[in-house]
DNA sequence: GTCTATACGGGGATAGAC
DNA sequence: GTCTATCCCCGTATAGAC
């Protein structure tokens, strides 16, 4: 059908295939957690033979590693997307903003919490080649704080890799209770986690503020 | 061996083995994640055969939900203690710290994140029962929030359901990252999130650090 | 590349003896 | 109450035809 002449660019069939496949195992992670999705759901779902998974496949973990490389990839590229259209010379803590609302917005479409405890099943070498990839999209949101840091932005005394975590886990955690029919949109709860996490709940001009044990 | 001529209160055998099987069993869900755990694994913990574990429960889902209950009930006996000792006077705010504080120690102790993905698979009626013991625990801090909104210490405009609930859940992510070998103590996250709960990160006196969007 | 058929193992659960 | 034996299903993975 197509020209393609270059033998050596062409997307072979087999790619086509394991494509739509990593597309729907991703869907049906998303949906019922990467536990309860069999080889033969993911098949059928492709309309395949079970038996015809492992053709491209080697092991049901593997698929699971590609799901999950394909969604942390893309999961960076939306968020440095977000961060970008806020404007490289905006405010380090704006961007920051951004970043976090494309991360939870990720989360939310490609439930990302599905990994929780399946990554700790699979075998190491999948395992750490994951996590490389986790290390790198975490330093993205750990840059934009060290950059505010720097800039004297933030008050002085935090652990920002605490910070960091808590501020992510608080996201991964809420694409667990999100309503998406709810009243309450994606933006406006990282709006909400952005208001606390920039200036916190407690009322008090300035220090009196610090959030010091001894001022609550 | 015992007196005990109360037949009616005596504790039956029956009833000890039961108890030790939730013992087990939740330190098996804890170590491994709830899903790695069989019913054979279980009993063998137990030092019991797996049939016999049927005289006890009627299936596998009520073993787990069995644990949830207890799991559920302990935190909460932790966390009120915790909350009292800290005084019925002291600030809601400092008391919410106590609180939060108990409940990031019992999640890393209990390891409660197995929760994860395992409830949902729960038939209706066991989640169904275990959702509303959650949503009486939620309710203790939800309590103390509005207890400071109520004494005017919080800066207005959060929607503290979601307060919450990003706080609760930053913690209960944290016991996935969190490495009791590390040189944090649990005290020290909960410091560190209740100074960003509190204070936020943000420079800037009082209204300036409001962590409006504009401000950042 | 994809199919069909099937091996293999493991997990939950039951039956009936003791 | 607990044991032993066993059923049955279902998941991953393989083999060989097409």
């Amino acid at each position: 059908m197509q020209a393609a002449p270059l033998i050596e660019t062409k997307i072979t069939k087999a790619e086509r295939t394991r494509a739509r496949l990593i597309e729907v195992a991703t869907r049906l992670f998303q949906e019922h957690g990467s536990d309860e999705v069999t080889v033969r759901a993911i098949a059928a779902a492709a309309k395949i033979e079970a038996g015809s998974i492992y053709y491209h496949f080697a092991s049901r973990d593997e698929i699971m590693r590609a799901v999950l490389e394909s969604g942390v990839d893309g999961a960076r590229q939306a968020v440095m997307r977000a961060i970008e259209e806020a404007g490289a010379d905006s405010s380090p803590l704006l961007r920051l903003r951004a970043g976090l609302g494309a991360h939870f917005k990720y989360t939310l479409r490609e439930h990302f919490s599905s990994r929780l405890r399946s990554i700790r099943r699979l075998p190491k070498r999948l395992r750490e080649q994951h996590m490389a990839q986790e290390r790198e999209y975490a330093a993205i949101f750990a840059g934009l704080l060290r950059e505010a840091e720097r800039k004297g932005l933030l008050r002085p005394g935090f652990d920002l890799s605490v910070v960091r975590m808590l501020a992510m886990g608080a996201l991964t955690w809420a694409a667990e209770w999100f309503d998406p029919e709810g009243e309450m949109s994606a933006d406006d709860v990282a709006d909400e986690l952005m208001r606390v996490l920039g200036g916190g709940i407690a009322r008090g001009a300035g220090d009196q503020a610090s959030g010091d044990q001894k001022r609550l």
